[in-house]
DNA sequence: ATGTGATTTGTACTATCGTACAAAAGATCA
DNA sequence: TGATCTTTTGTACGATAGTACAAATCACAT
């Protein structure tokens, strides 16, 4: 049924080189690039510190092939849900299929590879914190078509906002997102142990109802910002 | 006028000491911790590598005194907006002032050391995704008082909504607010040059509208999960 | 069983890391 | 001016970093 391995897909141990991957995804992903160690990676992964070098060559190499694992996979689940959502009648429904579209491919498996999407996506938060160079030209290359592609399907839905609201408001939903998978002990904390940030579902259903009204907003006329409200002294 | 500074105030050259601190603030805040080394720092400050050591004996040593430097100046001016918002009696008004005083001294300076608060907010926000260790312990301890403080007074604001759902989006708001400054020039992109990230006060207003918003959003009951729409497949 | 190519191991090299410390230099006051 | 304290410099040490490479080991076809 099933075409037997030859010795070029199989190694001596069962996947070594997935393993290392996901040591070094796990370990990237929640202490940063430079923190972490060729040999922690290999070490986590049981594996000899030789057998990355073997297999990916140059640590930076190593990050590049986690991305091009997930990149691919990642993009083309937000497609298939853009397009769906793109099909909803009702504007308010469609802007929530919309966001929708955009964050659950984020939180659970982009693709079927170990672990999910939102080890990824962590990673992904982490790389843009520390301004990581392999990152920064993979991420603009590979993600700037499907931003794109979702501003331009949120900018239909509220065509009376401007598109640089629509810019800001997406790019705010991306750090929130980011932050939710970062930090998420914080959430815990902070409400007392009543919600617990590591619930992918809840946390989905906060940035979705939340975004979705960020969205909604009143767009910011930036030409005439003479709408001045006695708020607060902005003075020192 | 002035009283004359001792020998043990000024250095041989104009105080070296907070020229090391704003480099490294700087190198942080843009690379990461572990990426920048003491002798990068050393380096870009005009100073020899001693010299780190001799002012702040390690390099976690200078990482808080940085933390010290800005907490207790931002803290405290947050507080005052903060005192200054509770008083604004249309419940509309208050919450977004309510919002721009958690915001605003996070962007501009929160004390009136070289560079402002954006930088060490900055810092802040590559600190967690790193998830450095003296960071954490120092964030924790000095900024969830001021958290809960903002919490209480928002829920105070809007009773209606549950405050699980409040720290959700005050969770979102300060992710937001770290991704804007971590990456302004992803917005000037996405934007086609029609935004700049990198502007304080276009960021500024563009957050506190898009976070009254989201604040304003109507409560998630998950209590009943049960109003399911039919938006998009969740299967794959 | 044996040869062959893929993989893993062990180790070594060089560079750079954080930090320590003695000496030099500068500042201050008697 | 000389004594004393603070700051800066220069250098060195041990640890660890990324990477390379030869030898050992394995899987499989013949």
């Amino acid at each position: 049924m099933i075409r037997k391995p030859t010795s070029r897909e199989t190694a001596r141990k069962p996947n070594m080189r997935e393993a290392i991957l996901a040591a070094a995804e796990e370990l990237f992903a929640t202490n940063g690039f430079n923190a972490v160690s060729v040999r922690d990676i290999a070490h986590a992964a049981g594996a000899n510190p030789g057998s990355v070098t073997y297999h990916f060559r140059t640590k930076d190499g190593l990050l590049l092939e986690i991305y091009r694992r997930h990149c691919g996979p990642m993009n083309l689940r937000r497609s298939e849900l853009l397009a769906a959502a793109r099909r909803v009648r009702d504007l308010q429904d469609r802007l929530e299929a919309i966001v929708r579209a955009y964050v659950v491919p984020a939180f659970t498996s982009g693709s079927d590879l170990a672990g999910g999407g939102a080890r990824f996506t962590r990673l992904r938060a982490v790389m843009s914190a520390e301004g990581n160079e392999v990152a920064r030209k993979i991420i603009a290359q590979t993600f700037d078509d499907t931003s794109h592609a979702f501003i331009d399907a949120i900018h239909e839905s509220l065509p009376h906002i401007p598109r640089t609201d629509i810019v800001w408001r997406s790019h705010f939903l991306l750090g929130a997102l980011y932050y939710s998978l970062v930090t998420p002990e914080r959430v815990s904390r902070l409400s007392r142990g009543e919600a617990d940030g590591s619930d992918a579902a809840g946390a989905i259903e906060q940035l979705v109802q939340a975004t979705v009204a960020a969205f909604q907003a009143p767009a910011l006329d930036q030409a005439a910002p003479a709408r001045r409200r006695p708020v607060v002294s902005s003075k020192t």
